[in-house]
DNA sequence: CCAGTTCTTGAGCTACAGGTACAAAATGCG
DNA sequence: CGCATTTTGTACCTGTAGCTCAAGAACTGG
């Protein structure tokens, strides 16, 4: 029924999704998504609704491939403390390697839009949540098979995990090299 | 010599920097800042020149008042796990206790600005880099003293612990409560 | 092959971002 | 007091953000 569609719309979100995670939201017009999708304005409308519609469908394409990657990194097999650290310098090196530097997409969003946009805060906050869940079922593997001290809550070590790793991709922004975030992902794993 | 300026621009970059700091540098428009400052737009692009000047001005001022405030709290005396749980604790509670959960200006301009504004990225890796250098004074003053291990580089260590203190700041605009970052602050603590 | 539906394009719209121009107003100086 | 100098407020400017709409193109069912 109708005229179909001249794009795959999920190929368009992911255009926009990377639009927006080099650029950020406020900084993306529309015209940047225009020019990135290769689609006519009203098309872009007509297909989303708004800029910030199609913001929010980029947040959660980010969360389902790029967020769930690493928490499936972490589930993996092998020793606890291998695999953690594994997965940071993971981050650390797609982090670097990315020429144009953009971070952890939820992270920059938290910062950015976390006080105007409760709809994008939420989201943040539960890609937040399973990782910080992911880490502390990997704490807990870590203190069965005894790779893990058992004093300290498993709770607290997983959200500490997730603050160090939130932060880990913070100063990937700003890192000028890759020797300080390695430095990071030692200490951190060492200190379990 | 000319009229006198019938403002201070000192509490005018401080106004300036509120604006910034809860809104962001794109969202910020010069209207915001004419309502905030309370003074014309015409006086107010004559004495900073554009938006981005003015935003650097108000970057500079929170390096000066806020980050080095943090920093002065680490170099207090008694023990050194007990000074850096309380200025953890300090940051925790005063991001929560902000109405707007605006978090920490430099970590929101990394988010928002890394990428595209050399100026503000480098401020912004330097406050980190004075804080590291803070933290990992911190840590050897507790290895000297015994109360931290000397198993690990105290570099490592001092980064590991900006790194969670950057990730905390970022936590703590999305968290819904208290206790998780609390719980970040003790893990961090216990670790050392 | 026509009716009804959905999609596409690009022009056009309103509001405002970001900044400039300028004349009036307020000073210190000789 | 006249003068140069600086500040101030307001009007104004250009460009673009963010969105809408009209006109038509590509489909499907009957």
């Amino acid at each position: 029924m109708g005229r179909p569609k001249q794009f795959d719309p999920e190929a368009a979100v992911e255009q926009a999704m990377q639009v927006f995670w080099r650029q950020g939201y406020a900084a993306t017009t529309p015209q940047d998504l225009v020019d990135a999708l290769g689609i006519g304005k009203g098309s872009l409308y007509h297909a989303f609704g708004s800029k910030h519609a199609l913001f929010e469908r980029a947040l959660r394409r980010y969360r389902d491939s790029q967020a769930l990657a690493v928490i499936e990194l972490l589930g993996g097999d092998g020793p606890v403390k291998d695999r953690l650290r594994a997965a940071l310098l993971m981050l650390v090196e797609m982090d670097l390697a990315d020429p144009d530097r953009r971070g952890c997409m939820a992270v920059n969003t938290a910062a950015e839009l976390a006080g105007a946009d409760e709809v994008a805060a939420e989201l943040v906050r539960r890609m937040f949540d399973r990782t910080e869940e992911a880490l502390r079922a990997l704490v807990e593997e870590g203190r069965r098979s005894g790779e893990i001290s058992t004093e300290r809550d498993a709770r607290a070590v997983g959200s500490m995990l997730l603050s160090t790793a939130v932060g880990l991709r913070l100063l990937a922004r700003v890192a000028d090299g890759p020797e300080r975030l390695s430095l990071v992902v030692e200490a951190t794993v060492d200190s379990l």
